[in-house]
DNA sequence: AAGTAAGAAATTT
DNA sequence: AAATTTCTTACTT
């Protein structure tokens, strides 16, 4: 399982890792970061496949609606990891 | 190289 | 809420 992190995924890793502890951002503010506005899938699918997952604080991404949308780890995960920052309480 | 399948979204009606 | 659109990666041929 070598998968080689192009571009793409680079700079979603940058652009979340970016986040501030407390913050939420959507899936398309972190496209439109990265320069590739509406590819919020494909940031999502970049997130999913994070090879730096304690790096990149994915849980800070959620979708436009204030959802959680999904996690790899589990939407309770990510409740969590929120809940503890205040970034939804 | 080309085509197909899937993925955690966003937008529009 | 349902359907449609959009982008990228991975797998298959």
């Amino acid at each position: 399982m070598k998968r080689a992190p192009t571009a793409f995924e680079r700079k979603v890793y940058a652009a979340v890792r970016r986040i501030p502890r407390g913050q939420t951002r959507t899936y398309a503010w972190v496209a439109r970061q990265i320069g590739k506005a509406g590819a919020a899938r494909a940031v999502g699918n970049a997130l999913n496949r994070n090879p730096y997952a304690p790096q990149v604080p994915c849980h800070r991404v959620v979708r436009s609606d204030g959802s959680l949308g999904g996690f790899a780890q589990g939407p309770a995960r990510k409740r969590m990891l929120l809940r503890r920052e205040g970034a939804i309480c």
